[in-house]
DNA sequence: ATTGACGCACGTACACCGTACGTGCCACGC
DNA sequence: GCGTGGCACGTACGGTGTACGTGCGTCAAT
């Protein structure tokens, strides 16, 4: 079927298309060995186990974010646009992102991207203890938001059906949510992600401001 | 062993205390009959299959939470106070909380903290279409918050080892990570969670200054 | 050229999983 | 007294991760 080797990297690979086609719950080293034509224990001679395949997917997955990183802009827009890079995740690969957020990873695809942010915020002005708290804060909404984007948090982005789903909620037990619907039935994510994000990068610029 | 009858409740609590004893990973339909000294297959009489359990672990962990909301109070520390309530349950049922947040429940426990939020945030005066803004991006950082705690996101939370772990990084290649070792490697949860909820309060106060 | 070792694909086997289905008991309404 | 329905339970099937053994191909040293 395929000539070339098995490698970890084609297993991997098997592995994202097969997360992205059916979805996590649809991963099986059989599955998976099947895709690739080949016996379920050869993956093993390249992978120590699933564990570690799932760990292997979030590490590449978060290894291809795109950063276009311009150090001469403002602290403001470069932190704008890591966020954004981030969010990427959820659009090239919107199955994957509940793996990649679900599994905590030290290696150096993980830490790149934490590198980068601290250089920024310190550049920026912002002391050790003081960039780490905000790298936080950024990293606590951007996976929170990316959760409610791939569909798994539970406040009502549209799986598609919750337009009707959402109209059934007894009005006088929940007013509020049942005259707002329509709203909490859509969801524009970018304009949502970005809602927050400049609330975050304007709340810290005052900050800044006020004591350094 | 058990002379009480089995029933969804019992069976929901067994899951729970399950989960948190040994996390996750170790439920198990014929897990749960066992620590209820019952045959696996009684399960069934009470609860449609797996999936509906873990929603119903869900739902009753998400029903737990103590809202102590006092109408007079000003709006910014009524939201503080609900979203200080929704971190209780990673103190609370720190192993369940990925279960929480990894499902989508429409049912009334998950609706009623939403409810809440939003009749908060219109009391204070934001439009319909501003408070669902605003609670999405609150829901986003709380939940983002939540992961870092129960260890699951990749940023570093303590999971009691890592200072050792955290030395290792490439000083020349992550010369920030690396610098900061001592602060990624320690994680005042309470504190940095009040960082970002406060960012949050004061950056959507100046916001409903300017146009409202 | 022969042999040895090693890497790697593969099959088999085991313990465990969720759950469809059938069976029998027991407590109730008629 | 008798049916009936709820509920505990056993068995069985198809799936899972992976430990272990086997055999083949290639390359190194003799």
């Amino acid at each position: 079927m395929s000539p070339e080797p098995l490698s970890r990297p084609r297993i991997v690979a098997a592995a994202i298309e097969l997360i992205e086609r059916e979805g996590a719950d649809a991963v099986s080293m059989r599955r998976i060995a099947g895709e690739l034509g080949v016996g379920v224990m050869s993956l093993y001679n390249h992978v120590p186990n699933k564990a570690a395949l799932l760990d292997a997917v979030a590490e590449t997955v978060l290894s291809e974010i795109e950063f276009a990183d311009d150090p001469d802009a403002e602290w403001t827009e470069r932190v704008r646009i890591q966020a954004r890079a981030f969010r990427q995740i959820a659009h090239h690969y919107p199955r994957c992102t509940m793996v990649v957020v679900s599994r905590q990873l030290q290696s150096a695809a993980g830490l790149l991207p934490v590198e980068r942010a601290l250089a920024t915020l310190r550049s920026a002005g912002f002391g050790g203890e003081e960039a780490v708290r905000i790298l936080r804060t950024f990293i606590a909404y951007i996976v929170g938001s990316l959760l409610r984007e791939v569909g798994v948090t539970p406040t009502f982005a549209p799986v598609h059906h919750s337009q009707a789903e959402i109209g059934k909620v007894d009005p006088v037990l929940f007013p509020e949510t049942s005259s707002l619907a329509a709203e909490l039935g859509a969801c524009d994510h970018e304009a949502e992600f970005e809602f927050g994000l400049e609330l975050l990068i304007r709340a810290i610029a005052v900050e800044r401001g006020r004591h350094g």
